[in-house]
DNA sequence: GGACGGTGAAACTTCAGGTTGCCTC
DNA sequence: GAAGTTTCACCGTCC
């Protein structure tokens, strides 16, 4: 059915919706950027009256310690029961906008991809304004993939008996394109992307880590069975890779093999021999394909067969910690190199410039100026070598140099308000990118201790703390306490409360003074108490005192 | 006459998102 | 490529 609308020119998604709300149903609306998302989202808010919902809207306002500019414009919206969702709102506010929609408190959602998939809500109507999205050819036309998943959330089965999914055309040709591309076309195959490199890595690591494969041979004997087996079945270029991730992977000595102990006669069947002098690496493989013919190959091949693999101790963590041992290799090269003078901005290169840590914040124009001023201070002290000006990761690698000053700043105490507004930083970013870099952080001291580079441990320890609080180092100590936080270690450090002695010593009405009278006692019991028992039940992920002490 | 505010055109800027990963109680 | 935001010139109003 196609539905024309003769209303307001240009708001055509603002009469529908307003005309949804009208019959008491609920509508979804998909747009493009975060940024209409937003604005249509306002809009719409604007267009209606006689609704308040204060209680949702106060929520979301006060989702976070200082609410942002983001903050404010959803407690505009909610206020009229409308919202926007993408992905930087933070998960509280996800949450509430989602229970609050189920519920039916919230009338509206203009989203960004981020409803369109695996979760279950569900509208009257589906407005699916935005076809086309920015990519690396320009403005393209979405999946039909992603089309069908957002109209498939249109109707509501056990409620309703239909529901609705519209798509917006600005003209006659675009309409002719919509049905012939989204509604009558056929969704793209679905491709297994097993046979990429990064995804190699881990894997291979991993099935010889847990003793699922021993051998070359096992290995392609898995893959082969898998869907990216089943769907190209092309094993050579497959144990071309794996021939090369095994290399890699024996570089980094994450895994060891019985190479040179492997003969090379080719009539022997013993994996050891006493002349087998010849070291056979498996980037030898690669010249198998030249000597085709004969028993050159056979001989080669039986040593192949005969190569057995094992993960290292350390090749074992990194495949427990989930980490690409690519990135596992970059932080242990990384960390080796640093020393005491080394500034935390270099390390925070380092993590930003991993896989784990994409996609970056991409550095924007008026970001130029601090960035070169960052680079200008720090670049003689980066852990990695950066690119050259011409080479073409040059501009990955200055987005990992702002995603690094972000941590800089976030461990200076900068609010996250003043992050949106200068850096362009939202809170639901903030609190994704500051998880991985807390995993990394975890993982590259577990690999310290394994690796018996102990005296890079207290650092990365003292790095992780104040990522977690977004704090100076100077206030550390005071974190040590149960309900003190970055807002109230600093009103308590900036009063000369800077420890727990001075806890101690503090006249009970001073603290009260401070941090009201209930948390006044609480820290005032237990710095009375030994600290090491402070810890206990402290939040979720929280590192122990004593390591900090 | 100058300050101020409103308006509209032009110039400028920016552009989706996800899962799982580690620890511990 | 398109949409949102910012900037700037212009005009009208008010004191």
């Amino acid at each position: 059915m196609i539905i024309n609308i003769n209303e307001r020119d240009g708001e055509e998604s603002i009469d529908i919706v307003l005309d949804t709300i009208q019959h008491k149903k609920q509508c979804l609306v998909f747009l493009n950027t975060k940024k209409s998302a937003e604005k249509l989202a306002e809009d719409i808010a604007d267009n209606i009256k006689d609704i308040s919902k204060k209680d949702i809207a106060e929520k979301a306002l006060n989702a976070l310690q200082s609410p942002t500019k983001q903050c404010n414009r959803l407690h505009k919206c909610m206020l009229k029961g409308v919202a926007f969702h993408h992905s930087g709102l933070v998960e509280e506010q996800r949450k509430l906008i989602e229970e609050n929609f189920r519920s039916g408190e919230i009338s509206v959602i203009c989203s960004t991809p981020t409803l369109s998939y695996g979760m279950d809500l569900p509208a009257f109507r589906v407005i699916i304004r935005d076809l086309k999205r920015y990519g690396k050819r320009g403005m393209d036309y979405i999946p039909v993939l992603e089309y069908m998943q957002m109209a498939g959330r249109a109707g509501r089965p056990g409620k309703e008996t239909k529901g609705e999914a519209i798509c917006i055309a600005k003209t006659e040709a675009e309409k002719d394109k919509i049905i012939d591309k989204f509604i009558l076309g056929k969704p793209e195959e679905i491709y297994s992307k097993l046979a990429v490199e990064p995804v190699l890595r881990m894997y291979v690591l991993s099935l010889i880590s847990g003793d699922i494969a021993r051998t070359r041979e096992d290995l392609l004997v898995f893959f082969g069975k898998t869907f990216w087996g089943h769907q190209f079945g092309d094993i050579d270029s497959l144990s071309r890779i794996i021939d090369k991730m095994l290399n890699l992977l024996e570089e980094y000595k994450f895994v060891a093999s019985n190479k040179s102990n492997v003969s090379d006669c080719t009539d022997c069947s013993k994996i050891s021999c006493e002349n087998s002098d010849d070291l056979f690496t498996s980037a030898d493989v690669l010249k198998t394909d030249t000597l085709k013919n004969g028993n050159l190959k056979n001989t080669e091949d039986k040593k192949i067969k005969q190569i057995k693999y094992t993960a290292t101790l350390i090749g074992r963590r990194v495949s427990q910690l989930y980490l690409d041992p690519l990135t596992a290799n970059k932080l242990l090269e990384g960390i080796a190199k640093s020393d005491s003078n080394t500034p935390l901005f270099s390390h925070l290169q380092m993590f930003s410039s991993t896989l784990e840590m994409r996609p970056l914040l991409r550095m924007r124009k008026s970001d130029e100026e601090f960035i070169q001023g960052l680079l200008i201070k720090y670049e003689d002290a980066l852990l990695e070598d950066p690119p050259k000006v011409y080479d073409y990761e040059y501009d990955e690698y200055l987005d990992s140099c702002k995603t690094a000053f972000f941590f800089h700043t976030w461990i200076n105490e900068t609010k996250e308000d003043k992050m949106l507004d200068e850096y362009g930083i939202e809170p639901g970013l903030i609190r994704v990118k500051l998880e991985i870099i807390d995993w990394l952080l975890y993982s590259l001291i577990d690999l310290c201790n394994i690796s018996q580079i102990k005296d890079k441990v207290n650092i990365l320890n003292k790095l992780r703390l104040r990522l977690k609080y977004g704090v100076k180092e100077e206030l550390l100590p005071l974190l040590k306490l149960k309900s003190i936080g970055r807002i109230r270690a600093r009103k308590l450090f900036d009063n000369g409360i800077k420890d727990l002695g001075d806890v101690k010593m503090a006249d009970l009405s001073n603290l009260s003074t401070l941090l009201g009278h209930s948390i006044a006692a609480d820290i005032k019991k237990q710095v009375d108490q030994e600290i090491k028992e402070i810890p206990k039940g402290t939040r979720k992920g929280q590192l122990s005192i004593e390591k900090f002490s």
